[in-house]
DNA sequence: CTAACGTATGTGAACGTCAG
DNA sequence: CTGACGTTCACATACGTTAG
């Protein structure tokens, strides 16, 4: 990430990390909770509001934020659906057909007592017991804990055929181990029936004081037993166990307990801000628990992978107070609603919840840890920075007198950086060239259907590397921003005094406002394949400049974004449009004066010759071939709209993004920039599987070395 | 319990339509 | 030409369901 995103990103995300540390409920996208859905629903239906003013009068009344097209999709899918709720969603392959599942059902309505290994083995099937054994119990006759209690009056678990082999629950086993009854009884539905006319762990609605508590603790034991309980409906078949643990990591399944944590009024709110009840459990959690006391731990306290970490046990009072209040502000309707299934009752509810916190801890975990990766990695790389700057602190400095005489020679300690050294020698082309053969390999598809990207009108001499183009606008954007970050003469010379104010709140403000900045230069003109347009002398010239620095597909790219006008074409406009991304800073130096463009000059005719500085070859060149020309400021609207509907754009378009302009000059963020900005970065981890990229990264480069170390250690 | 999986959903940009 | 407003598209994220 950093090494495709640099400073600009490492900044951003130094910042992202500082949140996380605070919250650690990092929310990116907001949902439409059932208040707010309700509340659209009446606006729209009953008070025939138009959508805009839906969204209006939710930001005034109800301080809720909701785009348009939110409230446009939500009341279609309403219209389509008649509920407010989600659509059921899919969820994992299945691995067993619906004939499989039939046969399962019928093998075991046949043989009550056949186990799932047994089945697996006599219907030939390739897949895990467990999934044998959880398709056994969508038959009736396999689901209810009553029915067996039925059937034999007692529980008759314990030495029971009907179990599956537990191959992830050794610590379990262990424990169990401890226990004098528990040994005899793995089966999953013992513990609810053991002991019944034990009271002291009987439910209790209300705070349990610290001596209940460690008596509770004490007992915790067996805890995966309790998944399948039907504690809602009977409350006084709570399990009871009355093994004692000093050690215990399981807990059983939680009581649900009041604590009264929260009031009432707040739960309402909160259940309005939810858009589900697993939604409502894990605010509660993140509400009542500190990030130390998730962090590390889940429910139950088990780790049934062997090759995670273990983890510890969540406070389970407060664990049932949640499923209390859950249980609480949830009815059955509403349960059956929002679980879709035929079979979603209260019952299930808790499973649910009891998921979702597990992974709410766990996306909070995976989120500070790359942040903290992050914040390692920067502090690293500020110290290589150091190391390195000391070495050729005078090296650089004397390229970068040479290379760039227009751009001053005093920078920003804070912003002097590798990036910059790349810049400006041959590693900067192995780099470029490596990012572009990324994304090349990877063929990442991002082109779709763009009216503008009419690559096919391209020059022929481009026409093979068209694909490496897509990107390489991208990476000269992101480069291009990066030369403005640590060159803040030039930074400054783009920023209006707002977002000088921002650079002193902030790294991120001080990206962001360089950014806009690049982008409010380069919005002026992009205008791909803009060369179609062009006069045959900056054709010309142009194709001799792709030639000089043919190596180098980043100066392609800003070739074609130049949009270059002959006088003739605009007789009365005096003006040219001379832009690029890389230009902008020519282009605004010769506005302010003259000087600056006989700097240019020069530096094209020192860096012709210099291999190294290709940027300030193809600024020399360019500088050379519009030396006559003159930079629009304020080229009317409806000329620029002319201009780029011929390039394909439709009109509304372009009025869009001149207004998009506008308000970034009025100080507002532009968000186009951001767009483009994290365009790249979309581009590079599209090929990836998102979070499940970085957890394996940071298995391989963090964990690997440290289980080597520790297999070595034989402990 | 957690990873894998895949749909649902929110959002910015683009676009279409209407009206002044 | 332009504002207002709604929809579509592509993308990223949220989140429920299933496998192991």
């Amino acid at each position: 990430f950093i090494s495709c995103a640099r400073k600009v990103k490492v900044n951003c995300l130094q910042n992202k990390f500082n949140k996380v540390k605070l919250s650690c409920v990092a929310k990116t996208m907001g949902r439409l909770s059932a208040y707010a859905k309700n509340r659209i629903l009446k606006l729209r239906f009953k008070k025939n509001k138009r959508i805009i003013h839906i969204v209006e009068i939710l930001k005034r009344d109800d301080n809720i934020k909701v785009s348009r097209q939110a409230v446009s999709t939500f009341l279609k899918k309403y219209l389509e659906t008649n509920s407010i709720y989600d659509k059921p969603r899919t969820g994992r392959k299945r691995k067993l057909t619906h004939e499989e599942i039939q046969l399962i059902g019928q093998v075991t309505r046949l043989n009550r007592d056949i186990t799932a290994r047994a089945i697996k083995e006599y219907l030939n099937l390739n897949v895990s017991t467990y999934t044998i054994l959880r398709a056994t119990k969508l038959f009736e006759w396999n689901k209810s804990n009553e029915a067996k209690l039925d059937e034999n009056g007692s529980p008759r678990q314990k030495g029971s055929p009907n179990r599956v082999p537990r191959k992830y629950t050794k610590r379990k086993s262990t424990q169990v181990a401890e226990s004098d009854e528990l040994n005899q009884s793995n089966d999953l539905n013992d513990l609810s029936l053991l002991n019944d006319e034990d009271e002291i762990e009987k439910i209790q609605i209300k705070p349990l004081t610290n001596q209940e508590m460690n008596k509770k603790m004490a007992a915790a034991a067996a805890a995966a037993s309790g998944l399948n309980l039907n504690e809602d409906s009977q409350d006084s078949k709570f399990h009871t166990i009355t093994k004692t643990r000093h050690n215990a990591n399981s807990i059983p399944d939680f009581e649900k307990v009041d604590l009264n944590l929260i009031e009432h009024r707040e739960l309402l709110i909160l259940k309005n801000l939810s858009c589900s009840p697993m939604s409502f459990a894990t605010k509660i959690l993140f509400k009542i628990f500190k990030i130390e006391e998730l962090h590390g731990h889940n429910v139950s306290g088990k780790t049934l992978n062997k090759n995670l970490k273990a983890k510890l046990p969540l406070d389970p009072i407060r664990i049932g107070y949640i499923k209390f209040l859950v249980e609480k502000y949830y009815d059955e309707k509403e349960c059956r609603e929002m679980l879709h299934g035929a079979t979603s009752t209260k019952q299930d509810l808790w499973k649910s919840c009891h998921t979702a916190i597990n992974k709410s801890i766990l996306i909070s975990e995976r989120k500070a840890a790359v942040a903290v990766q992050l914040a390692e990695k920067k502090k690293s790389e500020e110290i290589e920075k150091k190391e390195a700057k000391e070495n050729k602190s005078e090296e650089k400095k004397r390229k970068r007198t040479y290379a760039s005489s227009s751009e001053g020679d005093d920078f920003d300690d804070m912003l002097e950086s590798e990036e910059y050294e790349s810049g400006d020698n041959a590693n900067d082309e192995e780099d470029d060239d490596d990012e572009i053969e990324m994304f090349k390999n990877k063929k990442v598809n991002r082109k779709k259907n763009r009216p503008k990207a009419k690559k096919s009108n391209s020059q022929s001499d481009e026409s093979n590397e068209s694909d490496t183009d897509e990107y390489a606008n991208e990476i000269e954007l992101i480069q291009n921003i990066e030369n403005r970050l640590v060159n803040p003469k030039e930074a400054e010379e783009l920023k209006t005094p707002e977002i000088e104010q921002e650079k002193e709140e902030s790294s991120e403000a001080l990206a962001a406002a360089n950014i806009a900045a690049a982008m409010k230069k380069r919005f002026v003109v992009v205008a791909p394949n803009s060369e179609i347009k062009e006069s045959e002398v900056s054709d010309q010239d142009k194709r001799e400049e792709k030639k000089s620095v043919r190596v180098s597909k980043k100066n392609k790219k800003s070739e074609e974004e130049i949009e270059v006008k002959s006088e003739k074409e605009v007789p009365d406009e005096p003006n040219l449009v001379v832009v690029s991304k890389r230009n902008t800073r020519n282009s605004r130096a010769r506005k302010e004066s003259d000087r600056e463009e006989e700097k240019s000059e020069k530096d094209s005719e020192k860096k012709n010759s210099d291999s190294n500085d290709r940027i300030q070859t193809r600024r020399s060149t360019r500088a050379t071939a519009l030396n006559k020309s003159t930079i629009v400021q304020n080229l009317p609207k409806a000329k620029v709209v002319r201009r780029f509907t011929g390039f394909g754009y439709k009109k509304r378009s372009v009025y869009c993004w001149l207004d998009v302009r506008e308000k970034d000059r009025n100080g507002r963020p532009a968000k186009i920039a951001t767009k483009l900005m994290v365009a790249k970065l979309r581009a590079y981890f599209n090929q990836k599987s998102g979070q499940h990229v970085y957890l394996g990264e940071c298995i391989k480069k963090r964990l690997e070395p440290m289980i080597k170390e520790y297999n070595q250690d034989g402990n």
